[in-house]
DNA sequence: ATTGAAATATGTTCGTA
DNA sequence: TACGAACATATTTCAAT
C-alpha cells in the first residue's frame, strides 16, 4: 500500500491493461500483452507496481445470484436510537449474511443497506425477524429493486 | 446459460472452489487443487459445468477508487414526472461515468442510482448540471456515504 | 465424476539495453 | 521502463476407471 494522501496517475498502457482485468480477471497477461503490443514481462511489471500503489484491491469471481434463486434485491434506511452506536448496529448487520452492502449515511437514516433475499417472503422475514430485532434499531423503510438497469465500476 | 427457471444445487466441493475463487479470482485452479485435496482436471470439469449453468458471470479485478482521488459516494433517489419513461432515463445515466448502479425502486422514488465523486463538489456538479439536467427528472434527495461498512457478495 | 499424464500456454525472474 | 530468453507453473484435453 501506498501513503494514505497520494494519488497514483495512470498512464494509456495502465489504462488499456486494466480495462482488460477489470472485465475478466482471468484474461491471461499474454493475451493482452499480444493486444496492446507491448511485452509480457512489462505487463507483470506495471501490475506489480500498481498493486504496490494500492489501487488493485484484488480480484472476485462474480456469481449471478438469481441461479441460486436470489430474486429479491432491497435497500434498507435504518433509524437508530440516539442511544444505539453505529459500531454495534454494524456489528450485528454483519452476522446476516443477506446484508451485502452497510453505509453510514447522511439525511435521513443513520444506516443504509443493501440486501439480498429469495423471495419477498423471505425479504419480509429478514425486517421482521433480523433486522428490526436488532437492538436500537427503531424504524426501516425499504426500497425493493425491480430491475438493476446499471453494474458498473469506475471508469478509467 | 441455462434455462430461465432452473435452479443450480452446488456440493460442498463446488462451494469450496467458489470461496476460493470470490475472493481471488485469479487463484490458480491447481493451488485451490491441492488445497481441498481434489484433482485440477476435476475443478476444471467444475468450473466448466457451473459456468454453463449461468451461475458464474465472469470476473472482475477490483480497483480502489480511492487511489484515484474518488472519495465522495453517494446515493440519489431521482423522482421523474409522470410522462418520463424509465428507459429514457436509463439511457441518460448510462452516458454518466459517475453513476455506478441504477435501479428501479419501489418506494417514493422512481429511481436510486449510485454515484461515486471525487469529492463534494464534483457531486454537486453531477447534481446540478448533469442528474438534474435530464428531461423528465423532477426532484432528487441525495444521500452521502460518510463511511461503507460493508461489501461483500452473496454467502455460499 | 474423477484421475494422471501429455501437450500447450502462461507466469515469473533476470540480465541487458 | 521495456525486452527476450530461460525456467517454473498452470491450463486444457483425453483415455481410462
Amino acid at each position: 500500500m501506498n501513503k494514505p494522501n497520494s494519488l497514483v496517475k495512470l498512464d494509456g498502457i495502465d489504462k488499456k491493461i486494466l480495462r482488460f482485468l477489470m472485465k475478466d480477471a482471468r484474461r491471461p497477461i499474454l493475451e493482452i500483452a499480444r493486444n496492446i503490443g507491448i511485452s509480457g514481462a512489462a505487463i507483470h511489471q506495471r501490475l506489480k507496481k500498481l498493486e504496490a500503489s494500492g489501487l488493485l484491491s484484488g480480484s472476485k469471481f462474480v456469481i449471478n445470484p438469481k441461479v441460486l434463486g436470489y430474486t429479491t434485491m432491497a435497500y434498507i434506511g435504518i433509524f437508530l436510537d440516539k442511544a444505539m452506536s453505529n459500531p454495534r448496529a454494524v456489528k450485528a448487520l454483519e452476522k446476516i449474511p443477506e446484508v451485502l452492502e452497510c453505509h453510514y449515511t447522511t439525511g435521513n437514516w443513520s444506516i443504509l443497506i443493501k440486501v439480498l433475499c429469495k423471495d419477498n417472503e423471505h425479504l419480509m422475514h429478514l425486517l421482521n425477524k433480523e433486522i428490526q430485532q436488532i437492538e436500537g434499531v427503531s424504524r426501516t423503510e425499504t426500497f425493493i429493486s425491480l430491475n438493476q438497469q446499471i453494474n458498473r465500476q469506475i471508469s478509467i
